[in-house]
DNA sequence: GCTCAGAAGTTGACAGTGTCAACAATCTTA
DNA sequence: TAAGATTGTTGACACTGTCAACTTCTGAGC
């Protein structure tokens, strides 16, 4: 007797489904149930191939964390020639792209990390996408590595504080000059260049 | 017949429960039910006072924007010398001494705006509470203005950004170099001002 | 081919939630 | 004092995540 799609694999259909129902209901509104109603199949099936509801949800932020590390990789390697504008670019268009991934990453409560160890290991690869990237050109001093962690830290900081201000609504209710919600972007983004060639240049530390 | 001070204001004390319990069980894990369980009444009395669960706490949400504009208020003008410091070791300040409250006003989704137009009003005072300080000394040409917005909005993105980031515990799993963790505030700082200072004078700008 | 253990899915329960509706008690005020 | 409004209680409802017991299916070893 043949098998649909879903009875092939329920667990890669109930992530789907997830994802669907996240995407109708919000990040917060979602409930177990909602995906087994969407799937047709009892309450409890889910519960076979996910221990809990986090588990799913850990799985779900897994795979936008995939995405985003791929995301911010090619960009990266298509802008050889300046990775760091490239980088932030990349950052905020995944941003603007992907709302709800980027909320589910980042807005969300975690999951007890210590219980999905794999979604903490594709979380910090994201990180190292940036980190490693500032990091190639440098010497292999502690100083050099330690300054480019900061760097990294601070150029992190700054484009996902923006990209949470933006996606948050606030910004609509500020009354703000015409032309700064639009120009926000660039200008953050010449602030960050600003600020990083404002560093003396890493021979010379040493 | 004497009343006991929570019958005295049933309102205010269901608002300094529900505080309590988000402090024990988390922003996230928190129900009507619990506060009147605290109160010792019956789990519909708080709705006297409040239409909803939402309506509590956009409340308690409009009190953390209260208290964080007032703390920013109070250190700029201990800081009068270098306001945009001042307020940047503040804001983070407030940040590291509230982490719940800082949640609860940034890490939490918002009830519907709409419904609590008082919780806006008092979000708004805040951020203008950063935005006025970099205008006071401005020109009023409409480009001052404007230009003191989009520094107001990297600032608050930076400052924001990085304490989400060390709120979020994932600093934890990054295996960073020795003392990042601890510079980084100064650090972000620095870049803040050197950024800034990239700037051309505000005279120049006609 | 038959058996039988384990996997996969179903059904029913339980405690917990926010909130509605009907009721009781208490306070205000005419 | 009587009427009306405010405040609080009780009980229900639909919903949630998850445990436990049951059925059905599948595939390996005889």
């Amino acid at each position: 007797m043949a098998k649909s799609i879903n009875e092939l694999d329920l667990k890669e259909a109930c992530i789907q489904a997830a994802r669907d129902v996240i995407a109708e209901q919000g990040v917060e509104g979602w409930s177990m149930r909602d995906v087994a109603r969407k799937l047709a199949i009892s309450h409890q099936a889910p519960y076979r191939h996910f221990a809990s509801r986090d588990h799913l949800l850990a799985e779900i932020m897994k795979r936008c964390f995939e995405d985003f590390a791929n995301h911010l990789d090619q960009s990266s390697q298509a802008n050889l020639d300046d990775p760091l504008a490239g980088m932030g670019e990349a950052y905020m268009q995944y941003a603007a792209l992907h709302p709800l991934e980027y909320r589910l990453m980042f807005g969300t409560p975690w999951p007890e990390p210590a219980s999905h160890p794999d979604l903490v290991k594709h979380a910090v690869h994201a990180f190292d996408m940036l980190r490693q990237n500032l990091i190639k050109k440098h010497e292999k001093t502690a100083a050099g590595r330690k300054q480019a962690e900061l760097k990294a830290l601070f150029i992190w900081s700054t484009l996902h504080g923006l990209a949470t201000i933006e996606h948050s609504n606030v910004l609509a209710h500020l009354t703000l000059s015409k032309g700064v919600q639009t120009q926000s972007r660039n200008f953050t983004q010449q602030m960050i260049q600003a600020a990083l060639n404002s560093l003396p240049p890493q021979n010379a530390m040493r």
